[in-house]
DNA sequence: CCAAATTAGATGCATTTGCATCTATCGACG
DNA sequence: CGTCGATAGATGCAAATGCATCTAATTTGG
Protein backbone atom coordinates (compact mmCIF):
# COMPACT_ATOMS: atom_id res chain seq x y z
CA UNK A 1 0.00 0.00 0.00
CA UNK A 2 2.14 2.89 -1.23
CA UNK A 3 -1.10 4.99 -2.26
CA UNK A 4 -1.12 7.41 0.80
CA UNK A 5 -3.58 10.37 0.55
CA UNK A 6 -1.68 12.96 -1.14
CA UNK A 7 0.46 10.86 -3.36
CA UNK A 8 -0.24 11.92 -6.55
CA UNK A 9 0.57 15.59 -7.75
CA UNK A 10 -2.88 16.21 -9.29
CA UNK A 11 -4.51 15.45 -5.91
CA UNK A 12 -2.30 17.48 -4.09
CA UNK A 13 -2.44 20.26 -6.66
CA UNK A 14 -6.29 20.21 -6.45
CA UNK A 15 -6.30 20.03 -2.60
CA UNK A 16 -4.20 23.14 -2.61
CA UNK A 17 -6.26 24.91 -5.02
CA UNK A 18 -9.66 24.23 -2.55
CA UNK A 19 -8.03 24.85 0.15
CA UNK A 20 -6.79 28.10 -1.22
CA UNK A 21 -10.37 28.50 -2.56
CA UNK A 22 -12.35 27.76 0.70
CA UNK A 23 -9.96 30.27 2.92
CA UNK A 24 -10.84 33.20 -0.11
CA UNK A 25 -14.85 32.15 0.35
CA UNK A 26 -14.51 32.18 4.05
CA UNK A 27 -12.60 35.18 4.80
CA UNK A 28 -14.74 36.89 1.76
CA UNK A 29 -18.40 36.17 3.20
CA UNK A 30 -16.74 37.47 6.54
CA UNK A 31 -15.61 41.18 5.21
CA UNK A 32 -18.42 42.09 2.38
CA UNK A 33 -21.13 41.37 4.96
CA UNK A 34 -19.29 43.85 7.38
CA UNK A 35 -20.15 47.96 7.23
CA UNK A 36 -17.16 48.89 5.42
CA UNK A 37 -19.51 47.87 2.25
CA UNK A 38 -23.16 49.69 2.46
CA UNK A 39 -22.17 52.26 0.00
CA UNK A 40 -20.34 50.18 -2.51
CA UNK A 41 -20.20 46.80 -3.53
CA UNK A 42 -17.34 44.29 -3.18
CA UNK A 43 -16.46 44.48 -6.78
CA UNK A 44 -16.87 48.55 -7.62
CA UNK A 45 -14.59 49.02 -4.48
CA UNK A 46 -12.11 46.88 -5.91
CA UNK A 47 -11.98 48.89 -9.05
CA UNK A 48 -11.45 52.19 -6.93
CA UNK A 49 -8.66 50.53 -5.18
CA UNK A 50 -6.99 49.38 -8.39
CA UNK A 51 -7.18 52.67 -9.40
CA UNK A 52 -5.95 54.36 -6.38
CA UNK A 53 -2.59 51.82 -7.08
CA UNK A 54 -2.36 53.05 -10.23
CA UNK A 55 0.90 55.30 -10.71
CA UNK A 56 0.05 57.23 -13.55
CA UNK A 57 -3.83 57.98 -12.42
CA UNK A 58 -5.24 56.25 -15.27
CA UNK A 59 -6.12 52.71 -16.47
CA UNK A 60 -7.03 51.04 -19.25
CA UNK A 61 -10.27 49.09 -18.94
CA UNK A 62 -8.67 45.86 -20.21
CA UNK A 63 -6.31 46.37 -17.58
CA UNK A 64 -8.59 46.65 -15.15
CA UNK A 65 -10.49 43.50 -16.38
CA UNK A 66 -7.36 40.95 -15.38
CA UNK A 67 -7.98 42.40 -11.70
CA UNK A 68 -11.32 41.57 -11.54
CA UNK A 69 -13.59 38.64 -11.39
CA UNK A 70 -16.38 39.96 -14.05
CA UNK A 71 -16.94 39.16 -17.81
CA UNK A 72 -15.65 42.20 -19.75
CA UNK A 73 -19.41 43.57 -20.20
CA UNK A 74 -20.31 43.41 -16.44
CA UNK A 75 -16.83 45.75 -15.80
CA UNK A 76 -18.12 47.93 -19.02
CA UNK A 77 -21.56 48.58 -16.78
CA UNK A 78 -20.03 48.40 -13.41
CA UNK A 79 -17.93 51.30 -14.62
CA UNK A 80 -20.81 52.99 -16.56
CA UNK A 81 -22.60 53.58 -12.72
CA UNK A 82 -19.50 54.22 -11.05
CA UNK A 83 -19.58 56.98 -13.13
CA UNK A 84 -23.04 58.13 -12.83
CA UNK A 85 -22.42 58.12 -9.59
CA UNK A 86 -19.37 60.81 -10.20
CA UNK A 87 -16.23 58.27 -8.79
CA UNK A 88 -14.67 57.96 -11.38
CA UNK A 89 -14.03 59.94 -14.85
CA UNK A 90 -13.37 59.02 -18.41
CA UNK A 91 -11.28 59.62 -21.24
CA UNK A 92 -10.62 58.22 -24.80
CA UNK A 93 -7.98 56.42 -25.17
CA UNK A 94 -5.12 59.21 -26.81
CA UNK A 95 -2.72 56.18 -28.26
CA UNK A 96 -5.65 53.87 -29.41
CA UNK A 97 -9.06 54.85 -30.50
CA UNK A 98 -10.75 51.99 -29.29
CA UNK A 99 -9.71 52.15 -25.54
CA UNK A 100 -10.74 54.00 -22.54
CA UNK A 101 -9.10 55.67 -19.93
CA UNK A 102 -10.28 55.60 -16.21
CA UNK A 103 -9.16 57.44 -13.27
CA UNK A 104 -10.46 58.33 -9.55
CA UNK A 105 -12.65 61.59 -8.97
CA UNK A 106 -11.68 63.23 -5.97
CA UNK A 107 -14.89 62.30 -4.51
CA UNK A 108 -14.06 58.62 -5.53
CA UNK A 109 -10.74 58.86 -4.13
CA UNK A 110 -11.93 60.01 -0.79
CA UNK A 111 -15.01 57.67 -0.70
CA UNK A 112 -11.83 54.89 -1.13
CA UNK A 113 -10.00 55.79 1.50
CA UNK A 114 -12.86 56.06 3.73
CA UNK A 115 -13.93 53.05 2.96
CA UNK A 116 -10.51 51.15 2.67
CA UNK A 117 -9.80 52.16 5.72
CA UNK A 118 -12.31 50.15 7.38
CA UNK A 119 -11.73 47.35 5.10
CA UNK A 120 -8.54 46.91 6.42
CA UNK A 121 -9.05 47.37 9.66
CA UNK A 122 -11.40 43.93 8.97
CA UNK A 123 -8.86 42.60 7.03
CA UNK A 124 -6.69 42.39 9.74
CA UNK A 125 -8.78 41.50 12.65
CA UNK A 126 -9.65 38.27 10.46
CA UNK A 127 -5.86 37.80 9.11
CA UNK A 128 -3.53 38.93 12.26
CA UNK A 129 -5.12 36.26 15.08
CA UNK A 130 -4.89 33.27 12.46
CA UNK A 131 -1.10 33.35 11.30
CA UNK A 132 1.53 34.67 12.73
CA UNK A 133 3.71 37.11 11.05
CA UNK A 134 6.35 34.64 9.37
CA UNK A 135 3.30 32.52 8.26
CA UNK A 136 1.55 35.61 6.63
CA UNK A 137 4.75 36.29 4.92
CA UNK A 138 4.83 33.11 3.56
CA UNK A 139 1.22 32.87 2.28
CA UNK A 140 1.73 36.49 0.72
CA UNK A 141 5.05 34.46 -1.24
CA UNK A 142 3.22 31.79 -2.19
CA UNK A 143 -0.22 33.17 -3.55
CA UNK A 144 2.11 35.96 -5.69
CA UNK A 145 4.16 33.36 -6.89
CA UNK A 146 1.34 30.87 -8.03
CA UNK A 147 -0.13 34.36 -9.57
CA UNK A 148 2.79 35.19 -11.13
CA UNK A 149 3.28 32.26 -13.13
CA UNK A 150 -0.04 32.21 -14.63
CA UNK B 1 12.73 57.05 10.10
CA UNK B 2 11.48 52.99 11.32
CA UNK B 3 8.69 52.21 9.25
CA UNK B 4 9.30 49.67 6.56
CA UNK B 5 7.28 48.69 3.99
CA UNK B 6 5.38 46.26 5.90
CA UNK B 7 6.22 47.04 9.31
CA UNK B 8 2.49 47.59 10.27
CA UNK B 9 0.68 43.91 11.47
CA UNK B 10 -2.38 45.19 9.65
CA UNK B 11 -0.16 46.64 6.67
CA UNK B 12 1.27 42.81 6.51
CA UNK B 13 -1.89 41.19 7.00
CA UNK B 14 -3.57 43.77 4.17
CA UNK B 15 -1.09 42.86 2.08
CA UNK B 16 -1.39 38.78 2.49
CA UNK B 17 -5.41 38.96 1.60
CA UNK B 18 -4.95 40.87 -1.19
CA UNK B 19 -2.09 38.31 -3.05
CA UNK B 20 -4.24 35.36 -1.84
CA UNK B 21 -7.27 37.40 -3.10
CA UNK B 22 -5.52 38.10 -5.98
CA UNK B 23 -4.23 34.96 -6.78
CA UNK B 24 -7.82 33.62 -6.29
CA UNK B 25 -9.13 35.48 -9.13
CA UNK B 26 -6.34 34.79 -11.40
CA UNK B 27 -6.85 31.16 -10.98
CA UNK B 28 -10.93 30.99 -10.73
CA UNK B 29 -10.66 33.32 -13.95
CA UNK B 30 -8.66 30.56 -16.30
CA UNK B 31 -10.64 27.72 -14.85
CA UNK B 32 -14.31 29.01 -15.35
CA UNK B 33 -13.37 29.57 -18.72
CA UNK B 34 -12.04 26.47 -19.43
CA UNK B 35 -14.28 23.65 -20.57
CA UNK B 36 -14.94 22.15 -17.96
CA UNK B 37 -17.88 24.15 -17.25
CA UNK B 38 -19.75 24.58 -20.11
CA UNK B 39 -22.56 22.33 -18.79
CA UNK B 40 -23.02 23.85 -15.66
CA UNK B 41 -21.86 27.19 -13.69
CA UNK B 42 -19.00 27.30 -11.37
CA UNK B 43 -21.10 27.51 -8.34
CA UNK B 44 -23.56 24.79 -9.32
CA UNK B 45 -21.10 22.67 -9.71
CA UNK B 46 -19.36 23.55 -6.13
CA UNK B 47 -22.61 22.16 -4.63
CA UNK B 48 -22.93 18.69 -6.83
CA UNK B 49 -19.29 18.51 -5.13
CA UNK B 50 -20.05 19.37 -1.83
CA UNK B 51 -22.82 17.26 -1.68
CA UNK B 52 -20.70 14.42 -3.38
CA UNK B 53 -17.94 14.45 -0.66
CA UNK B 54 -20.06 14.72 2.43
CA UNK B 55 -20.36 11.10 4.27
CA UNK B 56 -23.84 10.46 4.52
CA UNK B 57 -25.22 11.89 1.57
CA UNK B 58 -27.35 14.35 2.55
CA UNK B 59 -26.78 18.01 3.53
CA UNK B 60 -28.81 20.86 5.08
CA UNK B 61 -29.11 23.83 2.88
CA UNK B 62 -27.56 26.20 5.16
CA UNK B 63 -24.88 24.32 6.08
CA UNK B 64 -24.21 24.50 2.44
CA UNK B 65 -24.55 27.71 2.17
CA UNK B 66 -21.55 28.14 4.65
CA UNK B 67 -19.25 26.73 1.59
CA UNK B 68 -20.56 28.86 -1.06
CA UNK B 69 -20.07 32.66 -2.00
CA UNK B 70 -23.80 33.06 -2.35
CA UNK B 71 -26.91 34.54 -0.54
CA UNK B 72 -29.23 32.17 1.26
CA UNK B 73 -31.95 33.62 -1.24
CA UNK B 74 -29.37 32.85 -4.23
CA UNK B 75 -28.39 29.38 -2.98
CA UNK B 76 -32.06 28.18 -2.29
CA UNK B 77 -33.08 29.04 -6.42
CA UNK B 78 -29.80 27.82 -7.46
CA UNK B 79 -30.73 24.37 -5.66
CA UNK B 80 -34.33 24.60 -7.66
CA UNK B 81 -32.54 24.86 -10.71
CA UNK B 82 -30.70 21.92 -9.76
CA UNK B 83 -33.44 19.96 -8.86
CA UNK B 84 -35.24 20.82 -12.01
CA UNK B 85 -32.20 19.35 -14.33
CA UNK B 86 -32.42 16.30 -12.11
CA UNK B 87 -29.62 16.91 -10.16
CA UNK B 88 -30.19 16.65 -6.59
CA UNK B 89 -33.22 15.75 -4.91
CA UNK B 90 -34.58 16.98 -1.98
CA UNK B 91 -36.34 16.11 1.26
CA UNK B 92 -37.76 17.47 4.31
CA UNK B 93 -35.33 16.84 7.23
CA UNK B 94 -36.31 14.91 9.91
CA UNK B 95 -35.48 16.05 12.49
CA UNK B 96 -36.44 19.83 11.66
CA UNK B 97 -39.55 20.86 9.99
CA UNK B 98 -38.04 24.08 8.68
CA UNK B 99 -34.99 22.63 6.91
CA UNK B 100 -34.18 20.99 3.60
CA UNK B 101 -32.01 17.85 2.96
CA UNK B 102 -30.46 17.79 -0.48
CA UNK B 103 -27.99 14.83 -1.95
CA UNK B 104 -27.10 13.93 -5.16
CA UNK B 105 -29.11 12.07 -7.71
CA UNK B 106 -27.50 9.17 -9.79
CA UNK B 107 -27.39 11.91 -12.57
CA UNK B 108 -25.90 14.37 -10.92
CA UNK B 109 -23.11 12.13 -9.33
CA UNK B 110 -22.03 11.54 -12.55
CA UNK B 111 -22.29 14.83 -14.03
CA UNK B 112 -20.37 16.18 -10.69
CA UNK B 113 -17.61 13.10 -11.41
CA UNK B 114 -17.58 14.05 -15.33
CA UNK B 115 -16.59 17.63 -14.89
CA UNK B 116 -14.82 16.62 -11.57
CA UNK B 117 -12.18 14.42 -13.54
CA UNK B 118 -11.45 17.53 -16.08
CA UNK B 119 -11.42 20.61 -13.38
CA UNK B 120 -8.88 18.48 -11.15
CA UNK B 121 -6.86 18.21 -14.71
CA UNK B 122 -7.02 21.75 -15.21
CA UNK B 123 -6.26 22.83 -11.08
CA UNK B 124 -2.79 20.53 -11.59
CA UNK B 125 -2.28 22.70 -15.12
CA UNK B 126 -1.85 25.68 -13.10
CA UNK B 127 -0.91 25.29 -9.51
CA UNK B 128 1.76 22.00 -10.16
CA UNK B 129 4.18 24.35 -12.75
CA UNK B 130 4.03 27.31 -10.64
CA UNK B 131 4.48 26.12 -6.79
CA UNK B 132 6.79 22.80 -5.65
CA UNK B 133 5.33 20.11 -3.74
CA UNK B 134 6.13 21.44 -0.57
CA UNK B 135 5.37 24.80 -1.28
CA UNK B 136 1.91 23.35 -2.61
CA UNK B 137 1.61 21.53 0.88
CA UNK B 138 2.86 24.76 3.11
CA UNK B 139 0.12 26.55 0.90
CA UNK B 140 -2.60 24.45 1.62
CA UNK B 141 -1.71 24.25 5.61
CA UNK B 142 -1.62 28.00 5.63
CA UNK B 143 -5.07 28.34 3.61
CA UNK B 144 -6.64 25.80 5.97
CA UNK B 145 -4.98 27.33 9.16
CA UNK B 146 -6.99 30.62 8.04
CA UNK B 147 -9.93 29.14 7.58
CA UNK B 148 -10.21 27.81 10.58
CA UNK B 149 -9.54 30.64 12.74
CA UNK B 150 -12.45 31.63 11.95
C1' DC C 1 -1.78 50.16 -49.47
C1' DC C 2 -5.79 47.44 -48.88
C1' DA C 3 -8.62 43.39 -47.22
C1' DA C 4 -9.07 40.23 -43.47
C1' DA C 5 -8.57 39.16 -38.88
C1' DT C 6 -8.17 40.89 -34.21
C1' DT C 7 -9.07 43.80 -30.33
C1' DA C 8 -11.61 47.38 -27.28
C1' DG C 9 -15.60 48.44 -25.62
C1' DA C 10 -20.91 49.02 -25.75
C1' DT C 11 -25.56 47.07 -25.86
C1' DG C 12 -29.95 43.93 -26.19
C1' DC C 13 -31.69 40.39 -23.66
C1' DA C 14 -32.29 36.43 -20.72
C1' DT C 15 -30.52 34.60 -16.45
C1' DT C 16 -28.73 35.08 -11.87
C1' DT C 17 -28.19 37.54 -7.70
C1' DG C 18 -29.28 40.01 -3.45
C1' DC C 19 -32.35 42.59 -0.36
C1' DA C 20 -36.39 42.73 1.98
C1' DT C 21 -39.99 40.27 3.48
C1' DC C 22 -42.99 36.32 4.35
C1' DT C 23 -44.29 31.71 6.33
C1' DA C 24 -43.46 27.96 9.17
C1' DT C 25 -41.07 25.71 12.72
C1' DC C 26 -38.08 25.54 16.66
C1' DG C 27 -36.31 26.76 21.24
C1' DA C 28 -36.28 29.48 25.46
C1' DC C 29 -38.58 31.18 29.27
C1' DG C 30 -42.31 32.52 32.31
C1' DC D 1 -48.16 24.58 28.24
C1' DG D 2 -48.38 29.31 25.70
C1' DT D 3 -46.11 33.29 24.09
C1' DC D 4 -42.07 35.37 22.00
C1' DG D 5 -37.74 35.77 19.75
C1' DA D 6 -34.72 33.21 16.62
C1' DT D 7 -33.86 30.22 12.66
C1' DA D 8 -34.70 27.72 7.94
C1' DG D 9 -36.08 28.39 3.76
C1' DA D 10 -39.10 30.52 -0.08
C1' DT D 11 -40.56 34.47 -2.88
C1' DG D 12 -41.50 39.33 -5.08
C1' DC D 13 -38.87 42.50 -7.17
C1' DA D 14 -35.16 45.44 -8.59
C1' DA D 15 -30.37 45.31 -9.75
C1' DA D 16 -26.28 42.98 -11.49
C1' DT D 17 -24.27 39.58 -14.52
C1' DG D 18 -22.99 36.98 -18.71
C1' DC D 19 -23.60 35.63 -23.47
C1' DA D 20 -23.99 36.90 -27.98
C1' DT D 21 -23.52 40.43 -30.92
C1' DC D 22 -22.49 45.00 -32.71
C1' DT D 23 -19.50 49.02 -33.99
C1' DA D 24 -15.29 51.06 -34.50
C1' DA D 25 -10.36 51.14 -34.50
C1' DT D 26 -6.08 48.61 -34.99
C1' DT D 27 -2.93 45.18 -36.65
C1' DT D 28 -1.45 41.77 -39.95
C1' DG D 29 -0.28 39.68 -44.38
C1' DG D 30 -0.37 39.82 -49.06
Amino acid sequence: MATSQSASPVRLAAETWEALFRAQVAVMRRLQSGPAFRKLAVNEYDVLFTLSRCPSGWLRLNELNDNVLLSQSSLSRLVERLEKRGLVARMPAPEDGRGVLLKLTDEGRELQKEIGREHVRDISALVAPALTPDEQKELRRLTDKLRNSL
